[in-house]
RNA sequence: GGCCCCUUCGUCUAGCGGUCAGGACGCGGCCCUCUCACGGCUGAAACACGGGUUCGAUUCCCGUAGGGGUCACCA
């Protein structure tokens, strides 16, 4: 057996025993408020919010705003919105890490007095003008060290600095990634980074490393982009002496393009497809586990199943592309098995937004009722709310070109039949509608498409729709005779 | 460009040395049928390439190619 398979295996138990031991397992999703929360962000939160339940350990939230200019309060808004419409909340309040800025500063200078840091006080335009010099000389681009091993007394009076950390030069970093398996990085690759920038504030690569273990997280299971960044983040944590988490970098979600989905490359967020989508959070959550994780050919797996199942090893370690159809096609199963009353509720505004007035009384009742023939129907809500608007027109139906193509003379006549077979119907039930109809085909030597075509065409304005005894019972006697009678009475095509 | 990661049907994936390479979405056909769906059956469709290791590689190792990520006083 070779090495990688053998560290992985290292790693998974690693994992295993965090939990069998004394220790909770804690994981956490830390977005920057930026903007909505994506998809991709969505399947980082899904996956730690799963391994936590699945060990019966803690899921944390923490928002990385320590980028004042580029946080928005709305985004972070967007975020909670995003992450409790898919029932992803976490276990405690969210911890904001712009907050927390008096703690960092507090480690950084712990490492400057341990000697684990130094202050630098290169400024930005050397900076830019040694990785100009770099580039030019295809030279890798990092800091040279400049202030390293330089005595304080050098420092120039009252100039600004930020504190770098002491990395170490020789040797390697190895880490036994749950889900990439064993990475090892040469020191040498990895430069001085800036914990404490010159103006006081923490930069991200040490604010996720103080708050993490603040937090006492112990998986950190997020996007594969930041892969290289466990190795830096890895020299503060030893530098303090703290237990290291285990890392879990999962591989991102590209889009059908294969380039990185992210917000900067115009992601859809979560938002995107409840609202304008139609999709049911079961569907997204179901298709997001899918993506990049499996277990054998299940498929169809609900939020239960998935918290018994899920685990890190399951985890692919290849990007993976974005499919609308098979979300749809998920979205499609959900809303089969999605109670009818909630989905009315859900379709009602969407309904009355397409008809431009409200609903009338009892018009989500109406709905309700219609939902079994509707929903077999539709892969979205918006389809849902697209195939009930027949069920809310008002006479003078607007009738598409298939429709009125088949409402000829002939056909007229037909429907001249049909409803004086419909009136004495007593008890409108689909099964006497039912009767009654075929009765009509059977007595015009017809089958019954041939009169179930016009009938459609003149109840629903359509050539398609639920089935036609579904049509009419839903729109009751009065209404389906009113629309027969409007059409026969219309002048001819 | 340096470093890191990845590579099974078009897409998501199962596979963990010997399989007719399985499932799902999508696509085609058939059945059901009042239209459209749903549902059922069925078909086409993949191990990137080249070397090894081995009795035997999709599977292990090394290259090549391709894709992705990352190299800020952003996160």
């Amino acid at each position: 057996m070779d090495g990688s398979v053998e560290s992985e295996q290292m790693a998974g138990n690693e994992a295993v025993s965090a939990t069998g031991s004394n220790k909770q397992v804690v994981t956490r999703f830390a977005p920057s408020p930026t903007g909505f929360l994506h998809i991709g962000g969505a399947r980082t939160a899904l996956f730690n919010w799963l391994f936590a339940r699945h060990h019966d350990g803690k899921f944390l939230l923490r928002i990385e705003d320590t980028d004042r200019a580029r946080s928005t309060e709305e985004a972070v808004a967007a975020i909670f919105d995003g992450l409790e419409w898919l029932g992803l909340g976490g276990d405690e309040p969210a911890v904001f890490q712009f907050e927390r800025t008096p703690r960092h500063a507090e480690v950084a200078n712990q490492l400057l007095a341990g000697g684990h840091a130094y202050r630098c006080y290169a400024t930005s335009e050397e900076l830019a003008e040694l990785r100009e010099q770099q580039r030019a000389a295809k030279q890798p681009m990092r800091y040279d060290g400049r202030w390293r091993d330089r005595s304080p007394d050098e420092a120039p009076e009252g100039a600004p600095f930020v504190i770098r950390l002491k990395a170490p030069r020789e040797g390697e970093t190895v880490i036994e990634d749950a889900v990439q398996g064993r990475v090892v990085v040469q020191n040498a690759e990895l430069d001085d980074m800036i914990l404490l920038r010159s103006d006081g504030t923490p930069t991200y690569m040490l604010a996720v490393v103080v708050d993490d273990h603040d937090m006492g997280v112990t998986h950190v299971i997020r996007g594969d982009d930041h892969l290289n960044n466990a190795f830096r983040q890895l020299g503060i944590i030893r530098a303090m002496n703290w237990e290291e988490p285990v890392y879990a970098h999962i591989p991102l979600i590209h889009g059908s393009d294969g380039a990185k989905l992210s917000k900067r490359h115009g992601a859809l967020g979560v938002d995107a497809y409840r609202d304008e989508m139609g999709m049911l959070p079961e569907a997204v959550l179901n298709y997001l586990l899918r993506l990049g994780w499996g277990h054998g050919d299940e498929e169809i797996i609900s939020r239960d199943r998935a918290v018994e199942l899920f685990d890190i090893a399951g985890v692919g370690r290849s990007p993976s592309r974005f499919d609308i159809k098979k979300l749809e096609n998920l979205n499609g199963h959900y809303l089969r098995e999605a109670d009818d009353a909630r989905l009315a509720a859900l379709v009602a505004p969407m309904v009355a937004a397409r008809l431009g007035a409200a609903l009338p009384d009892g018009g989500e009742k109406l709905l309700t009722a219609a939902m079994a023939s509707l929903k077999p129907r539709a892969k979205t809500l918006n389809e849902i709310a697209e195939g009930a608007e027949f069920l809310f027109k008002n006479c003078p139906l607007d009738f598409d070109e298939k429709a009125l193509a088949l409402l000829d003379d002939s056909a007229r006549a037909l429907l001249g039949k049909t409803a004086d077979a419909l009136a004495p119907v007593q008890s409108w039930t689909v099964e006497a509608i039912d009767e009654a109809i075929r009765r009509v085909a059977e007595d015009a030597g017809l089958g019954l498409g041939k009169v179930a075509q016009p009938l459609r065409a003149a109840l629903t304005g359509r050539t398609v729709s639920p089935g036609i005894f579904d049509v009419l019972f839903l729109l009751g006697k009065a209404e389906s005779l009113e629309r027969l009678s409007a059409v026969r009475h219309a002048s001819g095509n």
